[in-house]
DNA sequence: GTTCGTGCAAACGGTTTGCAACAAT
DNA sequence: ATTGTTGCAAACCGTTTGCACGAAC
């Protein structure tokens, strides 16, 4: 990928083979990966890639702002491509999590917040799919 | 506290003092505590009090209802006596986290979110206290 | 040949577990 | 004596780090 290399040049990353192997997953997935998973889902296509290069190549990606963690379950560290504000959607029965717009959620919050200067909001939804 | 040694009987807790101290302490606080500052917090008053002792009672109150852990900074876990619904406010220059009550935020979630069925929902609010 | 990235293995830190000593009944 | 709790230390697991090797310029 052309665009996959621009886009890490143009945040200072040096496209290595393992990195772009890890970009080119990890930014274009809807699933919200662990470290782990990332591993186990680019390891077949480039046998090479080892732990280390996956937690330094995620860290990079996080601090040049492509990518950025979530914490919405219990102790599970998740990387979601998503950088912008947005909110979830989490499935009780499968676990799955689900990216939410922004704008698809409006809150309203009681005057018994008055103290509150409020600059920021994230929703965690939970429940299940409907079956249609 | 006769109170609290009901409250654990009541719960099939054994009241040691060891489980009065810990319970004592991180029932009644409305700060948000981590393991170690719980026993930070109780080791003077407790001193045979070791850190598997915390864990496992923390553990034991979770598991039994009367408390429950919450993930609301990047790889913290804290224990929080409200075990009800209510959402949270993080003061972003303290890090100070505070309960807000679940009815001080209405949300309204937008038709295209149809497919969801949502059960709960739990906001995170961020920003500073407005100085009055 | 200097710089940067990699793999490996060791270190790390928060949490858990195994176990022997120790109540309490 | 049985049951349940404790403290200690070791184990655990996800993540980070140190370091020597290797590729690129």
């Amino acid at each position: 990928m052309k665009n996959l290399i621009e886009v890490l040049n143009r945040h200072g990353i040096q496209p290595t083979p393992q990195r772009l192997a890890v970009a080119g997953f990890v930014l274009f997935t809807d699933r919200h990966p662990t470290a782990e998973e990332v591993l186990a889902q680019v390891q077949p296509s480039c046998p090479t890639l080892s732990k280390a290069t996956v937690y330094n190549t995620l860290n990079l990606l996080v601090e040049r702002g492509l990518l950025r963690t979530q914490n919405l379950l219990e102790g599970v560290v998740v990387f979601d491509a998503n950088t912008g504000h947005h909110h979830h959607f989490i499935d009780d029965q499968t676990g799955k999590i689900y990216d939410i717009p922004h704008e698809a959620v409006d809150i309203q919050s009681h005057e018994s917040l008055a103290d509150f200067e409020i600059t920021e909001y994230q929703v965690t939804l939970r429940g299940h799919l409907k079956k249609k």
